[in-house]
DNA sequence: AAAGCAAATTACCGACTCCT
DNA sequence: AGGAGTCGGTAATTTGCTTT
């Protein structure tokens, strides 16, 4: 086997080819996942837009190809809880929020996927907002400060998309090109190697 | 040492409900 | 009606261990 990482496992410890490791293992696909980039700009849309206004992120265009599921599920990793309807609407910094929660233990505190996750059931509608206000308080970051975040802009995939499709046609063409050349090569050699002595062929038998 | 099993963990999907 | 939030379930991945 040769010393190459999983494309299953692109960071971690196990990102590394180890002796003991059946070759079924190495043959899975890459799941979507988010890069250390996009997290990032994540929170900075989060702190900029306030959680929950993905619509505003979407048109913001700063994490092409990500839903509205994908976005509000990696706001949950980030928050470090599942609810996030408590933070609807706030400007914050998800991270923060996060490493509170992850110093969180108790019986009360329930985790799935490192989430802390409702144990009692839905929160009313009363409990939500109280814990909105309190959540202001602790974390909103200033105005003048989320106001201030300058966003990066990608590329429409959909644009995108179109490059790549124009590119594979170039490379198809360049392709053609040279196995056209390398038909003519052998064809020569055919040529040449008929018209050499009778003797000097080598024989098939 | 290599291969493989099984449990634990993680990522994601889909159904359901609520809200505007 | 459609967007958004929550939750349960499941497939995929990771890891520790045993067997060959």
């Amino acid at each position: 086997m040769s010393a190459v990482a999983p494309r299953s496992m692109p960071t971690g410890q196990r990102n590394v080819v180890r002796s003991n490791d059946s070759a079924s293992l190495w043959n899975c696909t890459l799941s979507p996942g988010w890069t250390q980039d996009e997290v990032q700009v994540l929170r900075k849309a989060l702190m900029k837009f306030g959680v929950g206004n993905w619509m505003k992120i979407i048109e913001s265009e700063c994490l092409p190809g990500k839903t509205i599921a994908q976005m509000n599920l990696q706001t949950q990793r980030m928050l470090g809880q599942q609810s996030t309807a408590e933070f609807n609407g706030l400007h914050i910094d998800a991270f923060r929020v996060g490493e509170l929660n992850s110093q969180k233990q108790g019986e009360g505190i329930k985790r799935k996927n490192n989430c802390i996750v409702n144990t009692g059931g839905k929160l009313g509608r009363e409990e939500v907002e109280n814990r909105r206000v309190k959540h202001r308080e602790m974390f909103e970051v200033e105005q003048q400060v989320w106001k201030s975040i300058v966003l990066p802009r990608f590329d429409n995939p959909l644009v995108v998309l179109d490059r790549k499709r124009a590119e594979l046609k170039a490379l198809k063409v360049e392709l053609d090109d040279v196995l056209a050349l390398l038909a003519r090569d052998a064809a020569g050699d055919v040529e040449q190697c008929a018209m050499l002595p009778a003797g000097t062929k080598r024989s098939r038998e």
